[in-house]
DNA sequence: CTATCATTCAATTATTCGATTGAATGATGT
DNA sequence: ACATCATTCAATCGAATAATTGAATGATAG
């Protein structure tokens, strides 16, 4: 089938592109995008067993995308480069642009506001150093402590409404979740807004964040 | 099954991955990075049949990666847009750097003479203007008459040897092709070094010298 | 209006994939 | 050296996919 170079090329870029094609495996390369992991964790933090998680990872390592390593009784995955991060985003991209029915859904997490466009993770570098910009990091708790923006407050989106008072009213809020594929900074953006705030979306999440190479806050 | 929107969404994008998972619709996206063509004509020149291709480009349409126009008789496809080839170039840059066999596959095209590093777009562009290059589209005869690099000499790889006195063994020859998944660049440059040319890859093919806005030399 | 013909559809087959279950592995840490 | 336990493997089932064939579609061109 594949004795010519280029159909086995061929067939290794697709194997890539198959590693990407189950939203299982996406979930977990988003989760991994947060930061390493162990198989259960991730198990955990996705709804899969414990067995599938592993064998989506088995084809994730294959594909290149992640790699591990064994840390005491467990093996610590993570993705291997920042390459992985940015065929991610671009997957999401080609989506959001090209398939009305994406773009219908992000839509429709704003629940009748007009979202404004994104700030970029420049502006809101500067906008940081100046204080003049709350940023409201709306993932769970637990991927909050293991990093976030410095500075940044931690509010579920769920909860949103309690804290509501919290929130300085004159300030812009920027909210951030995991990546492209992180829906609560969308949905956070639409409540704040509906209540009479500022609000506005960072472009990207933590990981991109990180990847441009900005300080970040963590705990360990 | 998919009541979130998360699950949507991340059915969406897996959808989109998916359709880059076979070596068939890789290479139907590479011709079509040349430029539109009809069905037919995909078909030739991808080696399947017109059903076949017929039916794998419905599954990129669906993806959002192509979209097709009638002209006259014939079904017209193209490149939805410049997203696509930029979610080509990234999926082929993650294989060659993480996946091994890839890596080993591309070293062996070079046929035990070791490549340069290939020289970029911007400057190959400022050594044209300056005369100090000569340009080879090693593309089959067809498609280099549909566009290629102003000034380009157009060489089969298997026809190289037969043309070798009628290039200039004191200027640097650049070689490129199709773009990320095309091996006829590697192959040529190998093979020109063997003869004593100091020879070098163009990093990208003709798609990615139009995407950024450069001239071209069209038939047309 | 009708014949033409490029494209698409439909039905089939062989293959591959994802999820589940329970057992096996094997490095750790005592 | 051995017990522990996180991870992986193996086997199974149901569902989805790719390629093939031949027929159907439907817009064009005369």
């Amino acid at each position: 089938m594949s004795i010519s170079p280029k159909m086995t090329l061929l067939e290794e870029y697709a194997l890539v592109a198959r590693a990407l094609s189950a939203p299982a495996r996406l979930m977990l390369l988003e989760q991994l995008a947060q930061s390493e992991r162990r198989v259960e964790a991730l198990a955990e933090k996705t709804g899969l067993t414990v067995a599938n998680s592993s064998q989506h990872l088995q084809q994730l390592r294959r594909a290149g995308l992640v790699t591990s390593r064994r840390d005491g009784k467990a093996i610590i995955y993570r993705l291997t480069d920042a390459r992985t991060l940015t065929l991610l985003g671009v997957l999401g991209d080609v989506a959001e642009r090209n398939l009305a029915q994406v773009g219908e859904i992000l839509r429709g997490l704003s629940n009748g506001e007009d979202a404004p466009e994104p700030i970029n993770r420049n502006e809101l570098a500067a906008r940081l150093s100046e204080g003049s910009v709350t940023v409201l990091d709306v993932r769970p708790a637990d991927e909050f402590a293991d990093a976030h923006i410095p500075g940044a407050l931690n509010m579920a989106v769920t909860e949103l409404g309690k804290f509501l008072t919290d929130l300085d009213r004159n300030t812009e809020i920027v909210a951030y979740c995991r990546g492209p594929y992180c829906v609560y900074a969308h949905q956070a953006v639409a409540f704040l807004r509906k209540n009479g705030f500022n609000a506005r979306r960072l472009d990207g999440g933590l990981p991109e964040w990180r990847e441009d190479g900005r300080a970040i806050q963590a705990t360990s």
